[in-house]
DNA sequence: TCCTCTTGCGCC
DNA sequence: AAAGGGCGCAAGAGGA
């Protein structure tokens, strides 16, 4: 069995081509063809696994998963790969499809990436995201071959990482998201359980009755309008405008600096707190209402797209349905099927303790050699008050210097400054316009990213010492989060090849991933299988500790939960 | 009418 | 004086 496959879809129909490659990208044999792509991927995994290497697997596995019988076990996404690579090598945001990767390589005009498709797009279905020619190729390139000679390519600039222990943890990002994109893919493809009959009552119970003519206000939504108005004494005016809200409560006699809901929870009078709640459940509404069911939410499934590195630091983006964004509310919808159980499991404090592995404070480290890491700070450095541990820290880690938060950010550099040395050498790099990295080698974009807005990279006067600092909290914090995604990443491909390796008697009975939120995860599983996947995840979270961050007193524990709904998980 | 920007808030 | 990192989404404001 080749330890690699290379692998290309035809642009039309269901064949597409193999070429067995070794661990270099070398071929071990000729291209061959496969009338049924599904088939011969399927007929090769069982005989012993392949890492497959392709384009992009959101082009490619998508269209394989239905016709599989069981999941893939690992992959080379050329595309995540050279967007790693690419920002390691100081080019970040250059072009990442197959085509420019494959045009760099041979000296050719390198093409753009095409814009990810939008929510515009939508009416196309599919086709759009799985077009060959999103891939970006000259016409006449071979696909199959850009996909071996980028292949290659690839595995030559890990390997030329010049540092043994940084090009390890970098072919561990490499794996890690590829992993990633494979359980992306199949979280997309199974859905998240979804009780749309929970979700109506819940509405009903909130909103009043599903409005029977679209584009009408359910009933209490319309009443609470009214009421505020009343209160205030004005004219009819929008609630959702904050223009016009603005100038209602001006014309009442109160002055808002803006509309938003900490700043009307301070004032006293009654019809701040109706726009407070009317703000609250028009947002349940339009953001997650009947309308918000309809196209996101049928047959029993919430399928949203997730977006592997679809933030710089390596979290998780999501396309279409605000998947990241499910109102805590909206959990009571999250039922298992019958006769199955979800698992739920959430990494506790996760960021500081990444920062403790990080910075290898052997302060810190104590405090987060287990339980719960803000009341042993506290007890070490803040007299046991718990909430000055919290700010304190989470102060350090973002950058934060209002409010009382001084002292606290002196007290931690006075017990623990190691890990305050850290984050703040971060910092300082930001601020002198130089790039971060996480502890798995994903780089930070350069000052000079049009995206982030700080072209101009003056930094002298007052707006560019403004700009300065804020780069410096972006890469103060990036070391961590990104940190946090490494972790995150390697515990999704522990997890997912665990679960892969659970004995079932049906494929289809295989718990699966259904939900990935930064640093928590949620399986589907048989219910007689909930106790292997509960043990899983904690072998999972401890083998990306020891993967990600070596030899580190650090503990990364998870609270986990067997529960019928997602609501009951905490 | 279309498009971009701003505002505000959901999640981590 | 300003003063907190990362996102996605929807609606209003306002210009072309």
């Amino acid at each position: 069995m080749a330890p690699r496959t290379a692998l290309a879809p035809d642009p039309h129909g269901p064949g597409g081509r193999l070429q067995p490659l070794d661990d270099a990208g070398a071929p071990l044999g000729p291209p061959e063809a496969a009338a049924d792509l599904a088939a011969a991927v399927a007929a090769r995994e069982a005989a012993g696994h392949t890492r497959w290497v392709w384009a992009a697997a959101d082009s490619g596995y998508a269209p394989l998963l239905p016709r599989l019988p069981d999941r893939l076990s690992r992959c080379h996404d050329l595309r995540l790969v050279e967007a790693l690579l690419l920002g390691h090598e100081g080019r970040f945001g250059a072009p990442r499809s197959l085509g420019a990767a494959w045009s760099r390589l041979r000296g050719l005009p390198v093409p753009d990436d095409l814009p990810e498709p939008g929510l515009a797009d939508a009416d196309d279905g599919q086709d759009t995201l799985f077009a060959p020619d999103r891939l970006q190729l000259p016409p006449g390139a071979d696909p199959l071959a850009a996909v071996v000679a980028v292949h290659a390519e690839q595995q030559r600039r890990i390997a030329a990482i010049t540092d043994p222990a940084a090009r390890q943890r970098f072919r561990l990002l490499v794996a890690a998201e590829s992993a990633g994109a494979l359980a992306a893919a199949e979280m997309a493809h199974d859905g998240l359980p979804w009780r749309a009959d929970v979700h109506d009552r819940l509405l009903t119970e909130l909103l009043g009755p599903r409005p029977t003519v679209p584009g009408t206000q359910p009933r209490l939504l319309a009443d609470l309008a009214v009421e505020l108005q009343h209160a205030l004494g004005t004219k009819p005016f929008n609630p959702d405008s904050h223009t016009q809200v603005l100038r209602a409560f001006a014309e009442a006699g109160i002055q808002l600096g803006s509309t938003r809901s900490w700043e009307l929870k301070a004032v006293d009078h009654p019809a701040a707190r109706l726009l407070v709640r009317y703000k609250e459940l028009s947002r349940i509404h339009v953001a997650h209402g009947w309308a918000w069911q309809d196209a996101w939410a049928r047959g029993g499934r919430f399928r949203p797209e997730y977006v592997v590195g679809g933030v710089v630091s390596g979290r998780w983006a999501s396309r279409g349905g605000g998947a990241l964004q499910i109102p805590r509310i909206l959990r009571r919808a999250v039922v298992a099927d019958p006769g199955w159980l979800l698992v739920v499991a959430d990494a506790a404090q996760l960021e500081p303790r990444v920062l403790a592995a990080l910075s290898q404070d052997a302060g810190l480290a104590r405090t987060a050699a287990g339980g719960d890491l803000y009341e042993a700070l506290a007890a070490n450095a803040f007299q046991g008050d718990r909430d000055k541990a919290k700010l304190g820290l989470l102060g350090a880690m973002y950058g934060q210097t209002s409010g009382d938060i001084g002292p606290l950010l002196n007290t931690l550099r006075r017990r623990y400054p190691a890990a305050m040395g850290y984050v703040e050498a971060a910092a300082r790099t930001g601020e002198d316009g130089g790039v971060v990295a996480s502890r798995l080698g994903r780089v930070c974009p350069p000052a000079t990213a049009d995206f982030l807005d700080l072209t101009e990279a003056d930094t002298s006067g007052e707006a560019g010492g403004r700009t300065a600092r804020a780069r410096g909290r972006f890469t103060r914090n990036f070391v961590i989060q990104a940190s946090a995604a490494d972790w995150a990443l390697a515990l999704i491909a522990a997890l997912r090849r665990r679960l892969g390796g659970l004995p079932v008697a049906d494929p289809a009975d295989r718990p699966h991933l259904v939900f990935f939120q930064h640093d928590e995860v949620i399986v589907h599983t048989p219910a007689n299988l909930a106790d292997d996947v509960a043990a899983a995840v904690t072998e999972a979270a401890d083998e990306a500790r020891r993967l990600v961050f070596g030899d580190t007193p650090v503990r990364f524990p998870l609270s986990t939960a067997v529960v019928d709904c997602y609501a009951d998980a905490k």
